[in-house]
DNA sequence: TTGAAAGCGATACCAA
DNA sequence: TTGGTATCGCTTTCAA
């Protein structure tokens, strides 16, 4: 690259970062930058962060469990945000590797950020991942975790309103939906303790359903119905809802007559049932003020962690409950 | 780290890497682990493979657009099988950069692989990614790009299956939905042309649909739906015929009586509609092979880009049409 | 069995 | 205005 410009690596360097602090010829510029883009030259990433010590590479550890089109478009709506602050965001996918593996995995990477759904990192990796040079480390889900930075989701909330909800419109023996796909357990046993602590003390009382995303399983569950003796449902979410709801009509039962139903999420596809469902609105954090902490913390990592609470949480009510 | 174990970095690197060719004494591995763990320490990427002179990082462009959760499944079968063949898969998110400079963005990452989805890549783009050393550049998307492998997924044949179906269910006047939303023309449009292929020179009519994905945007097609005249329509993908389904119906038109109604996906929800949603299946490669695949380009970088049609598609036939 | 040293590519300082 | 050179952390060859 030097050579073909006549040039050296250094006064390569110079042109292709704009150096300020050194002044280069115009002709020599010309001849840098043609030779550069006749090479299809493009700088190293590694070497650069080696030679400088640090990165702009914000590290995502993808989720592992499949998860809605809502968290979907919040990764969209924030590598936007931090790519307009001038990170590199970087969703690391870590199935079949855990804890302390997952941990050293990411600190090999040396990213200047780390931002980790879910609840695979305890204080160790956080301190391992600072010693390895992260200036940020941030938690999202449901508990904060000592040293890092944590954007409480807690899906406690999610519950307690649909079970409110419910409790509000008259139902006293509530029935709630956890999905037996391994995985889930993260968000459903929160939100089953949820509507437990919108009952406690009224004498209604709550019962855990174990269920299978399969027609088959909903319609086994449908099948006793009347003997669980049940008014009302969270059904964890839309989908399970949907599920839940066709396996209780094709069994005779009223929607929200004899069972009052109600769904997570919010999804398009609530709207569009008979009778439409009601549903639990998450609202997530905005990308762009989840990119503005994340640089904050970068540009002073000796702030003390930062603990918020983002995950909202409103009743929709339509005509299933 | 050396200087706590009282030993050479060499040492230190022969024991962390398991190096066969040179014995270590066992008192001296023991040391060099105990400080390592002590130290939290954990080797720096960028510099073993800037000394490499290679990486094992396998380079995946996000896709901007949301897209289902069949696309979930294969990402994180992909990940397994790319992580069993000890590579490191890397979803870089690319939202508002295009063409050369995202290129460019990923070469800086210096991956042994790039598995590019969509239409972003071009030859000229193969070609800079080659150059700077990726030995190889796989591309999933509806058609092959010079000098990389592809893997062709083209969702014609998805059109053409329904459209079929359709015809061989007897209906002539076909409606295809064409979604409003940006970023699904890549899919939307083969989509159209396999309905059109499928019905060419056999007098039945195809007529395009365009819809947002809103309540609103339905009912008002559905609204001027008997002077359209269609006696069958494929929906673009399940939700926007559970959409359109709900819309039909509010309208009085029977489904499948008046208008047989098809979507794409086979997901879960179109069984538990009313009428029962007829789709199509469509079948992604499977991740292992996929990885298989970018594990033997990379072995051979020099073998002739390799093409593959590996989008599957099949109607399953239920109660909508 | 261990240590010394070269070198990967880019940057930044200092000298020319 | 430019070029030489040390440096980042690690692997690997060669020598001790």
């Amino acid at each position: 690259m030097a050579r073909l410009a006549g040039v050296s690596r250094a006064t390569v360097s110079y042109v292709l970062n704009n150096t300020s602090a050194v002044r280069i010829s115009e002709p020599t510029r010309r001849r840098v930058r043609e030779a550069a883009k006749e090479l299809g030259y493009v700088p190293h990433a590694a070497a650069r962060s080696l030679r400088a010590g640090h990165s702009r590479m914000v590290l995502m550890p993808a989720p592992t469990v499949p998860v809605g089109p809502l968290y979907g478009r919040f990764i969209n709506e924030l590598q936007w945000a931090l790519g307009r602050l001038d990170y590199t965001v970087v969703q690391y996918g870590t199935v079949g590797v855990h804890g302390d593996e997952a941990v050293r995995a990411w600190a090999e990477l040396r990213p200047v950020a780390i931002l980790a759904p879910g609840s695979g990192l305890d204080a160790r990796g956080v301190a391992v991942l600072r010693r390895s040079g992260a200036r940020a480390v941030v938690t999202l889900g449901p508990e904060a975790v000592e040293g890092a930075h944590a954007l409480l989701m807690d899906h406690e909330t999610v519950g307690h309103c649909a079970g409110r909800h419910l409790y509000d419109r008259g139902r006293r023996r509530i029935g709630v939906v956890v999905p037996r796909e391994p995985g889930l357990g993260v968000f459903s046993g929160p939100r089953l303790e949820g509507v437990r602590r919108a009952v406690r003390g009224t004498g209604a009382t709550v019962t855990e359903l174990p269920l299978a995303y399969e027609e088959a399983a909903a319609a086994r569950l449908a099948a006793r119905w009347r003997e669980l003796g049940l008014d009302a449902v969270f059904a964890y979410n839309d989908e399970y809802a949907m599920l839940l709801m066709r396996a209780l009509q094709d069994e005779g039962i009223a929607v929200p007559g004899e069972t009052a139903l109600i769904g997570a999420d919010d999804l398009m596809l609530g709207r569009l049932l008979r009778p439409r469902l009601s549903t639990v609105r998450i609202e997530l954090p905005s990308g762009r003020d989840l990119a503005e902490l994340v640089d904050r913390a970068v540009r002073d990592p000796a702030a003390p962690p930062e603990r918020r609470t983002v995950l909202g949480a409103a009743v929709v009510h339509r005509e299933s409950s």
